[in-house]
DNA sequence: CAAGAATGCGAGTGGTCGCTCGCATTTGTC
DNA sequence: GACAAATGCGAGCGACCACTCGCATTCTTG
């Protein structure tokens, strides 16, 4: 992989050393939803390394060279994409996890924290062969970890909110095991379709709830 | 990819139209094994396709010639590595599974099955990368999955043995969320090292105990 | 409409990778 | 020691890939 030496030379125009803010037309706009698209496809396809520029271009019907008109090399495709899914997610679905679902009993809170997550999974694959994938771009592994630190964080703040005195390490682990457990679980969901699919659904929120009910009740002894 | 036209034409010579079993010396046998042992390692650092014979065959100390005096192509050797992997487990641990587990009470019977499951994976990463790596090539997914399928069906087994009149498509389910979880917390476990990876190993264990007890106490209440 | 900018093209460039080939060296056998 | 087979080497071949460049076409703007 030629891998451009990014040696930029600050030297001559110390304006805008980061990016050109190209005037865009409206035809761009479409050029690089459509390239992202393809992208997205392709990428579900193949993963990112294995997934070829020319591929993605050739599934969005353009040239390789329009493609890098949009796009400075393979790597800001993915990024692109991983922006747009995430900027998705949190405009459709962010506020799943609010505080205002803390309180809920424990079935109706997974039901309010998983479904839209399972949901936009489903919807858009894509996200999950960019989580998963090993090959992923360091940059989007980065953006991804912070969406993934915000998620435990949440899962920690709900777990101490019922059980204020568990140690705090603990408390971290109890977190990333159920995040953990999640991901297992999306991938089985996402390898099934129609009844399977939601007797899956079903199963993993049986794991989720059996994880947590002990640890809970233990706490806060309001159960059934 | 060059990716050899593998078109074999079986006239001329209909003799072993497999495979060429040449002689092989005391040293062929100590530079395949040092290839597999180099193999593992660049394997576990880049994954299958970012690995490049090249590579492999500088960490073993030889030449890319000298690879290929012992592996016709790429895909040769890690499917030599598998078959190495495979054999060292079922010579090692393949019994971890055997019914006379079976009648043991849930939490003996988990340590029974995880604790080699995990030790093995811990001593040889190479194993989980081969397994979860979305690059590895066909014939080694089948090969796992095989693997894969006796686990399922062993645990699908152990699941019938307590509780007959489970219906099988649910029984097939639970044994399947295990597996997977199963392989979400060695994830975990492997990430980790020293007492937080203990710590993690009895979180895995109280997480399969606590998704498998209430469904093995309701059919025999033989309980603690 | 004219001019410049944005868009579109696709053959071409440098680079890496899987793999080969001719040849040298070591080992086993008589 | 003689001969062949097995082992070892590394420059090099062909294929593929990320990316570029010169040039044509379309849009915007005055």
């Amino acid at each position: 992989m030629p891998e451009k030496q990014q040696t930029e030379e600050p030297s001559e125009r110390q304006q805008q050393a980061e990016e050109k803010p190209r005037r865009r037309q409206a035809r761009g706009e479409r050029r690089v939803a459509q390239l992202l698209e393809a992208a997205a496809s392709v990428f579900c396809r193949t993963g990112y390394t294995a997934a070829s520029t020319n591929a993605i271009a050739r599934e969005a019907g353009v040239s390789p060279g329009t493609l890098y008109q949009f796009f400075p090399n393979k790597e800001a495709i993915a990024v692109g994409l991983s922006d747009q899914l995430l900027d998705h997610w949190a405009r459709s679905h962010g506020q799943a996890l609010a505080r205002e679902n803390a309180g809920l009993p424990l079935d109706r809170m997974l039901d309010a924290v998983l479904d839209p997550l399972i949901a936009f999974n489903v919807e858009n694959p894509a996200f999950a062969v960019l989580m998963h994938g090993a090959d992923t771009p360091g940059v989007i592994v980065d953006e991804i970890g912070t969406l993934h630190g915000a998620l435990l964080a949440r899962v920690e703040e709900m777990i101490g909110a019922r059980l204020p005195d568990l140690p705090s390490d603990v408390r971290t682990r109890t977190a990333n095991m159920a995040v953990h457990l999640f991901k297992a679980g999306l991938t089985l969901v996402m390898s099934h379709e129609g009844a399977e699919r939601d007797a899956y659904i079903a199963e993993l929120k049986t794991v989720m709830h059996r994880y947590l009910e002990p640890l809970l009740d233990s706490g806060s002894p309001a159960g059934h």
